[in-house]
RNA sequence: CGGGGUGUAGCUCAGCUGGCUAGAGUGCUUGCUUUGGGAGCAAGUGGCCGGAGGUUCAAGUCCUCUCACCCCGACCA
């Protein structure tokens, strides 16, 4: 490609919403324009890059005995409504009507699509395992898109699904999909954690994250100092100790007036208790109904685990109105023990560890001490409700857990039957029963790689593209227009390189030296053939690998079998 | 949804308590000079001042409504 034709505009300003570093340089370099609040045009570089990142995805997907099919954007409500979800997903499912008055959707994800063309071909247990995915446009009207392909309104994501006779298969086919997934973002030049993570309202048991490592990132994960142990701060555990209780030790019950001390570190001051003997008491509305959930009281509750643990939809803080009549005292004097209305109560690991705790007298300015888990109260569940935080013990092993953040370009879920027993997707087995294929999907946004490849890999200058995702391989540089044999070398350079299957631009613009050279360092080609007068004279060029910055003069006749090397080199390093 | 902010040239922005022909930088076009890290000089090109209504002799500027966009939070995979 010539540097005249390409269609590309780079800039020297950016705009201020853009806030990081890719996208400020996918804008700077001419590869994104915005076209609406979290919707933009790809222009050739970035669509380049993006076609490269689906070729792996497809290579490594196809290798392993998927197959590509495409669904359609445009969902009929039905399915939804067959599903469940189209009362579940808020606004972020964009609905509208077509002129018959039909109800539609724009496909957000595809899990009941792709189960609706299951169950149209599924009989047999003999037919499966199936492993479908498409690379597609999914539309989510998120409540604020930022940082350029980051999160976007509309965006590619390859999406898969695969379906399986029983768990056991299924479970295997989340291995190989994991190994998968590995395989393509080390392809794609990541440097990227697979993390535990919470299954949110998709559902299902099993499911990790695949986390780009990036100050940027919009997550937050824990991981051990020591192990391979890595999570989700959301799904995040610590090592439990073992609660050593002695009932013999339990004192009487005591309520205390505390007038006006509400929260824990002031009752502590009040009753000179360290914060650890509190037992701090919550009230969740859990799918609307009142939760008491006990956490230690220097412990904070982690609400994406009641949501996982409870099986819920939604989990937020009761209204003070709900906590009055619960507890029948005023919001501050929550407790398990005298509640005016008996309901659900579940609590923390370390609850139960305290000895004569101090909470909440379900009294308004009260109290109450002495408070045992088992004597005076017995959770409904007992679980892991707690925030946790870097610094702690890895659940795993003697490590410490550090914090890092992290941008989630893909995750894979173990699905179960969630979908295909709500939809009848359905086979005959082996023994002549009917039985619902077992599923689990596996998400990777294609821009939000690309992205996350620009944060891992660029300077102050610009760009520095993974070879194997790079828009163009190396660009040509002749740096004066004006001398003949300078223009005829690279224009000789740059055909024997496109010959030799490198995928070259020549910049041929008629443009300063400095022009040029910041043009390709922000564009970021990998490799950069520079062709000036006075290095030509001594029969050399220079050769700028844009990675190390490092520089080499190159023979004329050398260049093209030093560029494929080079090029082979960063395709096959891992 | 709550709070804050911005809409003026392709892009980044200035434009005071209303005032005369709406500005700068950058980009683009042309010419001359220059030519190894975003060159210099000169001349040009480029605007329904987001939209609608209102106040006024007079509105980019004030008022009302509206739309779009951005930031923080809440929410959400």
């Amino acid at each position: 490609m010539r540097a005249t034709r390409l269609f590309v505009q780079t800039l020297k300003e950016v705009p201020k919403e853009a806030q990081v570093a890719s996208h400020i340089l996918l804008y700077r370099a001419g590869m994104i324009q915005k076209l609406a609040s979290g919707i933009y045009n790809y222009l050739p570089l970035a669509l380049k890059s993006l076609r490269k990142i689906e070729n792996i995805l497809r290579d490594e997907l196809n290798k392993r005995g998927c197959q590509e099919v495409e669904m359609p954007v445009v969902q009929p409500a039905e399915l939804w409504q067959e599903s469940g979800r189209w009362n579940y997903y808020g606004p972020e499912l964009l609905r509208f009507k077509d002129r018959k008055g039909g109800d539609f959707c724009l496909g957000p994800t595809h899990e009941e699509v792709i189960t609706d063309m299951a169950r149209r071909n599924l009989k047999s247990y003999k037919q499966l395992p199936w492993n479908l995915y498409q690379i597609q446009t999914k539309f989510r009207d998120e409540i604020r898109p930022r940082f350029g392909l980051m999160r976007g309104r509309e965006f590619t994501m390859k999406d898969g699904y695969s379906f399986d006779v029983d768990e056991e298969a299924a479970l295997k086919t989340y291995q190989l999909m994991y190994e998968a997934y590995t395989a393509i973002f080390t392809r794609c030049g990541l440097k990227f954690k697979a993390v535990d993570a919470a299954t949110g309202a998709i559902g299902g048991d099993k499911s990790h994250e695949f986390q780009v490592l990036a100050d940027s990132g919009e997550d937050m994960i824990l991981s051990c100092s020591k192990c391979d142990y890595a999570a989700n701060e959301e799904k995040a555990r610590t090592k439990i100790g073992e609660a050593l209780v002695d009932p013999a030790q339990f004192k009487a019950l005591e309520t205390i007036l505390t007038p006006d001390k509400k929260s824990v570190e002031e009752v502590a001051a009040f009753l000179k208790l360290p914060v650890e003997r509190f037992i701090k008491s919550m009230i969740y509305l859990v799918d609307d109904e009142p939760v008491l959930v006990m956490v230690r009281g220097d412990r904070e509750v982690n609400e994406a685990k009641i949501q996982a643990q409870l099986r819920a939809n939604k989990v937020e803080l009761a209204p003070d109105a709900v906590i009055e009549a619960v507890t029948g005292a005023a919001v501050g004097f929550a407790g398990p023990v005298g509640m005016k209305k008996k309901i659900k109560m579940v609590a923390d690991h370390m609850v139960a560890g305290i000895v004569n705790a101090a909470t909440g007298a379900c009294k308004s300015d009260h109290h109450i001490v002495n408070v045992n888990s088992g004597r005076d109260f017995t959770p409904d569940l007992i679980g892991d409700f707690i925030k946790t935080k870097k610094g702690e013990a890895c659940p795993k092993c003697d490590g410490v857990l550090e914090e890092f953040r992290g941008i989630e370009v893909g995750q894979v879920f173990f699905l179960g039957t969630k979908y295909s027993e709500k939809m009848k997707c359905t086979f005959i087995d082996a023994a002549g029963a009917e039985k619902p294929a077992v599923m689990g999907c596996y998400g990777i946004g294609v821009g939000r790689t690309m992205s996350a490849a620009i944060e891992q890999n660029h300077d102050e200058h610009g760009i520095i593209w993974p070879m194997a995702i790079a828009p163009y391989e190396a660009v040509v540089l002749p740096l004066q227009m004006n001398k003949d044999e300078v223009v005829k070398a690279g224009e000789t350079l740059y055909a024997e390189l496109l010959a030799a299957g490198v995928e070259t631009v020549i910049d041929d613009r008629d443009e300063r030296a400095g022009f040029k050279f910041n043009d390709a360092d922000l564009i970021g080609y990998p490799v950069q053939v520079v062709i000036g007068g006075k290095s030509l004279e001594k029969g050399v060029v220079e050769v700028k690998i844009r990675k190390t910055g490092e520089k080499k003069e190159i023979p004329v006749a050398e260049v093209v079998k030093f560029v494929t090397e080079f090029k082979e080199a960063e395709l096959a390093a891992k």
